[in-house]
DNA sequence: AAGTCGGGGTA
DNA sequence: TACCCAGACTT
């Protein structure tokens, strides 16, 4: 009678399976919930100073909802899809007032809260408490389609349906917490993407794909396609150690930072008359920042930064939701990457002189 | 079913 | 470069 494959993921976990990482000590729904959002779509040692960071900041799902938005977009700010943030804040604030300010333990109230889907419902619910759910995120189809020579791309819905059968067939009654962990583990250390460890691997002997030498060609490719190039335009209005920033709407790219007012062409005399009215003749300098190319999963955006250097603080600066934002003594606020950037390159050349 | 939503690690 | 990462949500 051959081990089954649970049985042997289990072995392989109780010997080599990750025991050590941050959300894996003294584990609490809160901090596993915390954990899965932040590693969606996002590598484990990017997510691991982030974790401490949060976890520091707010200790309990309270503190969490307490917050103001801004700062919970600041402590994101580098981290990317800030709808995680931003649906992580608004669930907080379900818990403390649907839930009694504790998380839910039914699977299908865990999947009714903002930014928690099947995977990372049954991810929390199975690595915190032990319960009996199958997870699905890209280490398990990775390791099961390749396994089971799942053929096509894991995006399709058919493809998708069909490993979580898999996934649901596999998962054992008991251990389900270690089984779980270890698939993952599984995905990260030895059926990884590329160059796969199959001479470590504990399922080896029941692995179609190695039986075949087609390893690479699981999980399907995501079809590709080119993508489009889009181009915009910065304006910086600096005075002395400030500069203004507004915020962008909730919804769509970077929704919910601070930046810099934009504009997608090179003709950016609207943009100045806009915010500044009459009060134009305040700009006594104006110079073309080193252009950059910013990509996102779906486009490139090519970016070039106007300095407009300010005589004065103007008076008035039209509608939107702004601030001028102190170099030297930076608000909390979320902040999208390429703002950043320039944010530190105009700190440094104000602390060093021009 | 297809598109939207980031930023970084890796080969 | 190109691909992908502990996906979910909107259209």
């Amino acid at each position: 009678m051959s081990t089954s494959f649970s049985d042997a993921i289990l072995a392989w976990y109780d010997k080599f399976g990750r025991k050590t990482l941050p959300w894996q000590q003294n584990k609490t729904p809160y901090k596993v919930w915390l954990s899965e959002i932040m590693l969606q779509q996002t590598q484990v040692a990017t997510v691991i100073p982030y974790f401490e960071r949060f976890m520091e900041r707010f200790p309990t799902v309270q503190d969490l909802a307490a917050a103001e938005q801004d700062e919970v977009l600041h402590l994101w700010t580098g981290l990317g899809y800030y709808a995680r943030a931003r649906n992580l804040h608004k669930a907080a604030k379900m818990i403390v007032s649907d839930h009694n300010g504790v998380f839910p333990t039914d699977i299908d109230q865990v999947q009714a809260l903002p930014g928690i889907g099947r995977s990372t419902a049954g991810a929390v619910l199975s690595l915190s408490l032990g319960q009996h759910h199958p997870i699905l995120d890209g280490n398990v189809k990775r390791t099961l389609s390749r396994c089971y020579a799942v053929e096509g791309w894991p995006g399709k819905k058919p493809v998708e349906n069909n490993l979580w059968e898999i996934a649901e067939t596999n998962t054992p009654a008991d251990g389900v917490e270690r089984y779980n962990q270890a698939m993952m583990d599984m995905g990260a250390m030895i059926c990884t993407r590329s160059k796969p460890k199959c001479e470590l691997c504990p399922v080896s002997n029941q692995c179609l794909a190695l039986a075949q030498q087609r390893q690479m060609d699981f999980p399907g490719k995501k079809p590709k396609k080119t993508m489009p190039e889009k181009q915009t335009w910065f304006a910086i209005l600096q005075h002395g150690n400030k500069v203004w920033l507004e915020q962008r709407p909730q919804v769509g790219i970077w929704g919910g930072l601070w930046c810099f007012p934009q504009h997608d062409s090179d003709d950016l005399a609207p943009l100045l008359e806009k915010q500044l009215g009459q009060q134009q003749n305040l700009i006594k300098n104006n110079q073309q920042l080193t252009a950059f190319r910013h990509t996102f999963s779906h486009y490139h955006l090519d970016i070039v930064p106007m300095l407009y250097e300010l005589s004065a603080e103007p008076n008035v600066i039209n509608d939107n939701a702004g601030q001028w934002y102190d170099l030297e003594n930076p608000a909390k606020v979320g902040l999208a990457a390429p703002v950043q950037k320039i944010l530190e390159s105009l700190a440094y050349q104000l602390v060093n002189g021009k």
